[in-house]
DNA sequence: AGACCTATGTCTTATAGAAGATATGATAGC
DNA sequence: GCTATCATATCTTCTATAAGACATAGGTCT
C-alpha cells in the first residue's frame, strides 16, 4: 500500500503519505483539503458547527494535533470559526455585523459622522449573454447567461458609490430585482443563504478616473470629479470566480483604508 | 510564587503564568513578545540568525514546542525566515528582490512591458521643523525635527508616482539627499542597514484627487488627469510610527493591485 | 438556585522521526 | 603526499502524535 494522497476510510493504516512521495504535502495540509471539500459540498452548512476535533480525528484515522492545525488555518482564513467550550462553526456572513467585508471605505473623520448603515438603491437587474470581458474574468463563455445589477449606495443621503454587479446565471439562477431591494442584509449573506454561495476572497485593482455621463447622474457629481474606480473579483472556494464587480467611489469625505504588512 | 508575565530567567521555575491571572496571555505569545523585544533591542540583526528553537526554549525555561509556536506567529509576520536545516533569521528588506514591500502598483499588462526596476529622480531632501500634521501623527512635537524627502519615480522613462515623504529627524540622524540618490537599494533597505530602522507593517488610506500645480510638472500631467493619493503611515516594531509618505500615482496603465480576505 | 458532570476548545509539554544543511573523517585514486 | 569522493555524524527545522491541565458552556440532578 503506498496513500500519497489522503482519501477518507480508506484502510485501517495511520493514512501517512510515504516518504520521498512524488508530490508532497503534509498530512494536516490534506485534511484540511477533506475539510474544505466538506464545506464546499455543503456537508456542513455556514452557522452549522461542524464535527469536533476528535471526531474528525477518528474520521481522517490522524490525530487530534493534526486535525488541530488543519482547523487552526482554516479558522485563520475566516472558514470557520472557533468558539471555546461550544465547538467549531462554519463561518457566515450573515452573522455578524460586518456590514460590508469587503468594503473598506472609512469616513475621514469617524468622530463627526456617526456612521450608519449604507442606504442602497437597485437601479435594475437584467440577466443577459455575458459580454466578452464578463466572460473571460468570470470564466464563462459569452453564450452564457449572466445578471447584470446596479445600484448605488448612499451614506447619510449623500450617493457615495455607484457599482455594476456581474453574476453567473447559473449559480444565481432565480435571482430577481425584487428580491434584491427587498433582503436588508449585506449582499454577501443573501448570497450566502438564498443561493449557497459564500465568497471566500477577492481581489482588487484601484485606480483614478473621471466619472462616465451616466456616473455623473447617478452620483451627482461634474465630470471634473475624480473618483476611485475599484475593480472587485471575488471568489468562492477553490478559488472559483463568482462575481465581477466595478465599482466607483466618491472619496471625498471617505478613504479606502488598507492595512499592510 | 506568582509570575503573571516572564521575565527572563528568574529563577528554576517552570515560568508558567498563575491560573486567572487578571491579565492572561498565552505562553507562547509572552516568548513572542520576548523575542520582540530583543529584535528592537537589536541582539539580533537583519539577516542574522537568532538562536536555535531549543536554545531559545532553555533560555526561556519553557518547551521547545512553546518557542515554535511564538517564531511561527514572527515568521508568518514576516518578521523572521526559517529556513530548514539552517536556522531561523531575522527578515530583512535588503535581501530579496520584493523590490518595494508595500508598492502594489502593477502594469495593467503585465505580459506587454517587461516590469524593469523604477527609475528614480530625488527633488530635494530638506530638515525642518514638523510641521502641524506631521507631527501629528508621527507622534512629534511640532519643535521637533523632521526630513523631507519628495522623489519622483518613473516606470520606462514614464514619471508616474510622484512622493513626499516626512521621517523624523532623531532616528534618522545623518541623513542626506546624497546618500538617499546614491542608494540602489530599496529605500526601505537603506533604512535598515543605515539607521537600523525595520518597517514592519503600514497603514494606507486612498482616494481620488486631481494632481495639485506642482504635481503636473512633476508628472507631466494636466490639472483633469485623476490621481491615486496614497497616504502612508508606516510602523517599526512596537507599533511605532517612523514614516508618513504621501504619494500621488498615475493610474492611466497600472492600477494599485489588493488581495482580501 | 446551586452543585455537579460532561463536552468542547485551549495551552503546554513531551517524544519521535523525517528532511535539509554542514562539518568531519575515512578511503580511493592520482 | 595530495586531492576528490563518499559515508557519517550532528545540527537545524518540520511534521505527527500523545497526554495532561484548564476554561467555558450547557445540561442534569438535588
Amino acid at each position: 500500500m503506498n496513500p500519497t494522497t489522503l482519501s477518507e476510510n480508506t484502510s485501517e493504516q495511520p493514512l501517512a503519505q510515504v516518504l520521498s512521495s512524488p508530490s508532497f504535502s503534509p498530512l494536516y495540509q490534506q485534511i484540511k483539503s477533506l475539510v474544505l471539500q466538506s464545506l464546499q459540498a455543503g456537508e456542513w452548512k455556514p452557522g452549522d458547527p461542524i464535527p469536533s476535533e476528535f471526531e474528525l480525528a477518528a474520521r481522517y484515522k490522524v490525530s487530534q494535533g493534526t486535525v488541530r492545525k488543519a482547523i487552526d488555518e482554516l479558522a485563520k482564513e475566516h472558514l470557520l470559526v472557533r468558539r471555546q467550550g461550544k465547538g467549531t462553526f462554519v463561518a457566515t456572513h450573515a452573522e455578524q455585523q460586518v456590514q460590508f467585508r469587503f468594503l473598506k471605505l472609512k469616513p475621514d473623520n469617524p468622530a463627526a459622522v456617526r456612521q450608519g448603515p449604507a442606504e442602497r438603491h437597485i437601479i435594475d437587474c437584467k440577466k443577459l449573454r455575458a459580454p466578452q470581458q464578463v466572460a473571460e474574468v468570470l470564466g464563462l463563455r459569452t453564450s452564457e447567461q449572466v445578471f447584470q445589477v446596479r445600484r448605488v449606495l448612499s451614506f447619510e443621503g449623500v450617493p457615495t458609490i455607484f457599482e455594476d454587479i456581474w453574476l453567473p446565471g447559473g449559480p444565481f439562477k432565480g435571482l430577481t430585482a425584487g428580491q434584491l431591494s427587498a433582503d436588508t442584509r449585506p449582499m454577501y449573506a443573501m448570497f450566502e443563504s438564498d443561493f449557497g454561495i459564500r465568497m471566500v476572497r477577492a481581489q482588487e485593482r484601484l485606480r483614478a478616473v473621471l466619472p462616465a455621463d451616466d456616473v455623473q447622474v447617478f452620483l451627482k457629481v461634474s465630470a471634473q470629479t475624480p473618483l476611485l474606480k475599484v475593480e472587485r473579483l471575488s471568489f468562492t472556494y477553490q478559488d472559483t470566480p463568482m462575481e465581477w464587480r466595478t465599482g466607483v467611489y466618491l472619496t471625498d469625505t471617505r478613504h479606502y483604508l488598507n492595512e499592510l504588512n
